[in-house]
DNA sequence: AATGAATGAGCGTTCATTCAT
DNA sequence: GATGAATGAACGCTCATTCAT
C-alpha cells in the first residue's frame, strides 16, 4: 500500500513517486519511500512503452527463476528466456544479474516498509491492537514472499546494497518502537535497566527471525491465529503494557 | 564439554541424536552432541598422524579462508595454499568446498550446543540467572566466532546440511525453554493464549537474531551490559518471571 | 589545397587518381587529391543541410572518441552519444565503425599529402630548404594530429583499405624522392650502389618513423629546431648534397 | 644467438640466464639479456617436465594462431585446440591471451636483440662492415619473423610492455649509435648541428621503418644485396664516414 | 599420502548492427 | 531522418574436481 491515504499520488518523468501538495497539506507528515526502496531508480529507464514493458516482463520473469533456483544458480540467460526476450536484452535494462535482484529486494521490502507505514485504522485500534495487526501484516507478507524473503536474507551476506535496503527497512520498525518504549519509560512503565534501542532491536529480530524459521526454514506447523497471538501477547509483556 | 561417556545414543527421525532414557536415567541428564555436530564423522579420516596433521591444517587454513573470502569466493586452491599442500591434497581429505565447510560450521555449532548444555554451577544460580547467563555465553561465541556463524547463516540458504545443523542445535534450546514454558503454564504462571512451543521459538529468535545484527551487521553500538540485561529482562517479563 | 579546378582525372589500377598530362601541361603541376583520400567518398552522403549537420557531428565526435578511447575501445553508442544523436542515427551515415575511421583517416593523411604538394613559395627556397621545410610541416601535422596518426599506424596492420590510404600517400614522398635522386645520379652525384626507390623510401621511412618515435612514443624530449636540422642534415648528406 | 662467445652460460632454478665468471672474466662486459625480454620470466613455470613440455607447445600453438588470424582474432580455444589440450588447461599457464602473446614478442625481440649484441668476428671488419653485417641481420629476423613484427608493431599501440619491449631493444641500438656519432663528432667528423641522440634514433628508423615497409607492408620487390648496400651507404653518408 | 597437471562445463557480459515505429 | 529497442554471436575466464605419477 504504497500510496498514501487521502491525497493522489503522481510520478515524474524520472519515475519517482511525488506527493502533490494536497495530500501533503491533508495528511500531514508524509512517509516518502526512501530512495533505497525506490526499484524505478534502479537500472536503465526505457522511453518506450514498448521498453516499458519488456522491463516490467523481465522483472517478473527474473522473479520467477530466482524464487526456483536461487539467486546463485539463476543464469541470466534463463530469465531472458522466461521473458522471451534475447540474452542481451536483459543487458538493455539491467547491468548486471545483481542488479535486477536488487529491483525485486527492493520492491518486496517495500511491502514490509508499507506496512510499516500503514496506518489506516489505527484510530479505532487499542495499543495492542495496532501491534497485533503488524505482526499479522508481517506475516501476510511473509507467506506471500516468502522465496524472495529468504533470498534476501542470504543475499545480506554478500551484497553491500541488499544489506543496506535490508538495515534501511529494519530501521524504520526499530525506531518506531524504540520511541514508544521511551515514551512509556518517560510514563513509568517499563524497568529502568531496559534499553529502549535494545529492547526494540529485540522485538523486531524476535518477530522476523520467529517468522523466518516458521515459514521459510519450516520449524513448525503452527496456527496463525496462535503465532499471532502469543508473540503479541509477548510483545505486550516485554513491555509491560496490560493485556 | 564435547562429549560425555556412560550413554547410548539413537537418531529420531529427523536424523538428530537423542539420548535414550535409560542412559538419562543412569547418568543425569546427559548430553551427547548430536552426531550432525561431529565434525570428524565427516571427511575422510586419515589413519597415519601426518595425515590428521595435514587434514587438521586443511581446517584450519579454510577456516581463514571462508572467513576472510567468504564461502562463495573461497577457493580450493587458496585453501590448500594456506595449509601449504597441493591443490589436489585437499581432495585426499574433503570431498568437496562445502564438505570442509560443513566440518568447520559443526565445529562451530557445537560450541553454541556446548553453551546450552554447559549446566556447570547452575545450581547456585536463580532461573533468571540462568537466563543471564545462557545470553551472556551466546554473546561471547557470537564475538568470538562472528564471521562463521555470519556465513552459517547464509549457507543455510542454499545448503540443507547447514541448514538441519543449524535447526537442530536451535532445537535445542527452543525444546528446553518450550518445558520451561510448559511447566511454569502448569503451575499457573503465563497466558492461556502463549503457545510455548512459538513463545519458545520466539524467545530463540529474539536473542540469536538481536546478536546476528548487532555484532555481525553492525546495526548499533551497544552496551555488552546493558544488552544482557536488557534481553534478560525482556524474556522474564515475556515469561511473566518475576524479576 | 585540397583540389584544383582545370584539370581531368583517372584512376591507375591500383585506385589511385592520377592527373593525366594534358591537364598537368595545361595547368602546371596539378594536384588532386586522390579518391582514396576523399573523406566525402566515403559513407552515405546526406541530401537535407541538417543532414550534413548530423554527418559532420558525428565524425567530429568520433575523433574524439578515438584520440580518446582508441579504435577498438572505441563503441558506436559512445561516438552517437557525443554527438548527441540516438545510437541507431549514426548508421545512417555509415556502414560500420570501421568506415568513420577511415574518413577521419582520410581526413589526416590529406593535411600529409596537402603538405607535401604545398609548394608555395618554393620557388625562392634552396633544395635544402625545400627538404627542410617538408619536415618541419611533417612534425607540426603530427604534432597537431599525433592521436590520429597513431591510430592510423595501428589500424595498417588489421584494415586493408587503411593500409591503401597509408601506402598511397608515402608513395606520393617517396616517388617525388625518388625522381630527385635519379636526377642527381644521372648529374653524377650520389654513388652507384644506391638504389632511387630504395633511397627515397629510407629516406621517408627516416623522418616520418623518427617523428612517431619521438612525439607519438616519447621516444625523447627532442629540440624541435634540432630535430629538424639534424634531420635536414643527413638528408642532405644521404643524398650527397652540398650542405 | 643468445649465447655469448668464449663463455658457457646457463640457467639458474629460475630460468635466468646466468654468465658464469669464467666468460666474464674472458669476454668482457657481458651483455645480459634485459629482464622485460625474457620470456621466461611470462607466465606460469611449470615444475614437471610434463608441464614444460605442454607450455612450450602452446606457445609454439600460440605463434602459429597469432601468425595465422592476428592477435584480436587470436582465441584462446584456438591456441589450446591447436596445442592439443583443453581450454582451460591454458590458464594453468598463461594469465591471458595478450601475456603469451608478450612471451612470444619478447622471444622474437631477444632475437634482434642478440642480433644487436652479436659482435663475433667484428674484429676483422671495418666500421662500415659492422654496419652492412647489422643491417643484413636486421632484414634476416624480419624475414624469418615478419608475421610476429608486424603485429608487434600494431601492439605497440595498444599494451603498453609490449611498447615497453619494443622501445627497450630499439634504445640498445639507439645508445650505441648514438655514442658512436658522438666519438666521432669529438674526432672532428660530423657537422656540430648534428645531435647524436637524434641522429642516431634517425637511423635506426630508417632501418627499421624501411624494412617494415618492404617486408611487411610489401611496398617495393627489391633486391636483398641492393638494399643492404643503399641502406649502409646511406647510414655512412649520414655519418660522414669514408666509404 | 602427495603432487600438480589437466579437464571442461559453465556463465556473464559486450557491442556492432538491424529494424520497427 | 531519427529513434531506441532488440538482437545474438562471440569469447574470455573461473575453478571445482579428477587423474596419472
Amino acid at each position: 500500500m504504497r500510496s498514501q491515504p487521502g491525497g493522489t499520488t503522481s510520478r515524474d518523468e524520472r519515475g519517482v513517486v511525488m506527493a502533490n501538495e494536497a495530500s501533503v497539506a491533508a495528511a500531514g507528515p508524509v512517509h516518502e519511500l526512501p530512495l533505497i526502496l525506490m526499484s524505478d531508480s534502479r537500472g536503465i529507464q526505457p522511453t518506450t512503452v514498448k521498453g516499458r514493458k519488456t522491463r516490467k516482463r523481465l522483472v517478473e520473469s527474473a522473479r520467477v527463476v530466482f524464487e526456483r533456483d536461487g539467486f546463485l544458480n539463476a543464469r541470466v540467460a534463463d530469465i531472458a528466456k522466461e521473458a522471451g526476450v534475447s540474452h542481451g536484452t536483459f543487458y538493455t535494462y539491467f547491468d548486471s544479474k545483481v542488479e535486477i535482484f536488487r529491483v525485486i529486494v527492493a520492491d518486496v521490502m517495500s511491502l514490509v516498509w508499507d506496512a510499516n507505514h500503514d496506518t489506516t485504522g489505527n484510530d479505532s485500534l487499542s495499543a495492542l491492537g495496532r501491534i497485533e495487526r503488524a505482526n499479522r501484516g508481517f506475516i501476510r507478507i511473509y507467506r506471500e514472499n516468502g522465496s524472495m524473503l529468504a533470498l534476501m536474507e542470504q543475499a545480506v551476506g554478500y551484497d553491500k546494497e541488499v544489506r543496506e535496503i535490508r538495515l534501511a527497512v529494519r530501521q524504520v520498525s526499530v525506531d518506531r518502537i524504540r520511541r514508544s518504549v521511551e515514551r512509556m519509560q518517560r510514563e513509568g512503565i517499563g524497568g529502568a535497566d531496559v534499553d529502549p534501542a535494545i529492547c526494540a532491536a529485540a522485538l523486531v529480530s524476535m518477530v522476523s527471525n520467529f517468522v523466518y524459521f516458521w515459514l521459510i526454514l519450516g520449524e513448525g506447523d503452527y496456527d496463525e491465529d496462535l503465532a499471532v497471538a502469543t508473540l503479541t501477547n509477548m510483545w505486550a509483556s516485554a513491555l509491560h503494557m496490560s493485556t
